[in-house]
DNA sequence: GATGAATGAGGGTTCATTCAT
DNA sequence: GATGAATGAACCCTCATTCAT
């Protein structure tokens, strides 16, 4: 359901083969969990070989260079949300905007603890990434799912509401992920707060 | 006003001459022009010293290592918020809630228009920096001073809302300033409007 | 037959292919006759690597600083000492107490001479380096052997009179060798001169 | 009673002022406690000063270099050395050998534990500097005297024996004091032993 | 004379990337 | 295809020395 371009920086070698399939994933997995246990500054092309478990000769194989595990990284991440928010607006057809919105809110919540400590740095790489083009669509694309919904239930501005509403959401699961281990419905009851209160506020005005 | 602790990475030597105090400022300015626009991948202690002007040798004098730079910066950054948000509460003690928090807004936004782009990077930063004690005190500064606000119109929960305000808001305005050039006022009518509507719902409820 | 220990500060990365052994042994013979001919002062990595004939990155895939270069050159020396000492020792079961020293002497000499130059800087670096439980167990290995020789002959207090003798004749080695570029031999007399005259003096006490 | 040369290298500024040998002794005796607690390490011009409780400028005035105040290090506790023993010897006039070489090692038992921990450091030092000549007329002092001495009593190849006695009780004092820390009576009975058993061992032959 | 700010060459170490085996 | 040894530019930081005030 993404519809993400797929052009630049992407891997080297298309793995067709079984092994390569495996090989590609030991080194992305191996580069999420250094993301998330060391950082940045640790997730260095020979760390990652020696986690995934491969030379570096063979991760030279499949990516081009390290930015372009990150970049794939990134792709794959925004790839599961956008999926599953598309998933969850069509599933929510029926309901009150309310409840869709309370949907999105629990794909985005997921995604973001399928993803531990690791939004905050892919956000970052992003500044330094080539990936302006790319970035844009998965905003506008994120926006427009959002976008759509409040424009169905008449909510003026739909669009701008949207991307604000996204900006602040993501603010705040950030937020409370950084600071406290809080479980996903402490997230979801404060992030719904947040949410049906805003745009309460917009539709009201 | 602010109160942050000065003690752990500070700088090596207390400039005693006014010619060091000049050389100070320029290699803080000079680091701050290059996190906006180079990032932290150009953030070196060479390129920091040339583009102040002094030697490499210099910036030792003053900074014990390049992170401190990074502190020092940070440390600024917040105490002018700080003092300008306690400031402004100050001030806005015989105003309604609305009032209130539309001042401390105002001032946040200018704030952020006046370290532009650096923001996210100095965020960033954050999680590779010693700085955990120091993080969590200014979180609870900031945190106090809305929660005394809301508090003292008797919003529930003003502690946590505090919290989730800023949360939201901050990702509102880096948002808003990563994609467009937008204006303070514009800024200003969005966040308001996530502001009153999140702070309205909590009331109501 | 040395059983020094050799854990902290070993060779980062075993070498696997032959051509790794070939460059370890490179950069350890080209650490040597730098620390020969120019000291500790000319001893820097860029140096050592260069007289190597490799890049300074091979020569960190193998060591992880530039003191472990150090640790290691003193470990080779210490090692071929104490194996070549108690090869001795054990090839003198049969020999009168003045029959065995000489051997010891002998083999000492030889060994000194066989690093050249090299002694007096490698005993200074164990001054910095964090070897001290490594060099108390050599230490004690050397005193062992000729602690466990004068005990056979019943010479009275062989741990200390060992320990003495060779601080003793370790000076008078070095001593000679820094002065004039005198041979074999003629240390050897009068090391021998040295050792039996105090050897002597304590039985006959 | 020392007769070194004092030209190369030697205070850039003979301090005629009272002012100027209170500056001149703080530097040389922050230097002694630098190289006592820290070693050569964090022996550097910044480091002098500031402990000396002076400006690096200061101590440029009095010392063109840093191996200039190494080399005044040197040259002191030679001078006290030389001038110690000369005394000593002086004394012993009427005492037999062995009283006589008592003495001299009681003078210079002293004289290193005067300089603790500073022996070694100098002793290295001295590989680097450009001391040879000077060090050579040193050494030749100090053999001059215990030669006279040997000769007159006849022992035979009185300078070579000197010269080797030399090394043998340097080698031993600085072993003994690099290991535990014994104080001035046992180190004299040790090097006692040592020195009659040679003498004894040299005459007897 | 004294001060301490400034200099910059030098040296330790890392890590993205290449390439012979 | 895979390996891992090798490369070297780049970056952090120190410290002997100078010089304006």
């Amino acid at each position: 359901m993404s519809s993400l371009a797929k052009q630049p920086a992407s891997p080297r070698k298309r793995p067709r083969q079984a092994r390569a399939r495996v090989t590609v994933d030991a080194i992305l997995q191996a580069s999420t969990r250094i993301l998330q246990k060391q950082g940045l500054e640790k997730f260095n092309t020979n760390h990652i070989a020696d986690v995934a478990g491969v030379s570096v000769g063979t991760l030279y194989q499949y990516f081009p260079s390290k930015d372009a595990i990150l970049i794939e990284l990134i792709r794959q991440k925004r790839s599961q949300l956008s999926d599953a928010l598309a998933d969850a607006a069509a599933q929510s057809a029926d309901l009150t905007l309310e409840q869709a919105l309370d949907n999105l809110l629990r794909v985005t919540i997921a995604h973001q603890l399928s993803w531990p400590m690791v939004g905050r740095t892919l956000d970052y790489a992003e500044s330094f990434l080539p990936l302006a083009d790319e970035s844009f669509n998965f905003k506008r694309e994120l926006t427009d799912i959002i976008s759509t919904l409040l424009a169905k239930f008449s909510v003026p501005n739909a669009d701008m509401v949207a991307r604000d509403l996204i900006f602040a959401l993501n603010g705040l699961i950030e937020g409370i992920l950084a600071t406290h281990n809080a479980d996903a419905d402490q997230i979801f009851t404060r992030a719904q707060f947040l949410a049906h209160g805003y745009i309460n506020a917009v539709r009201e005005n």
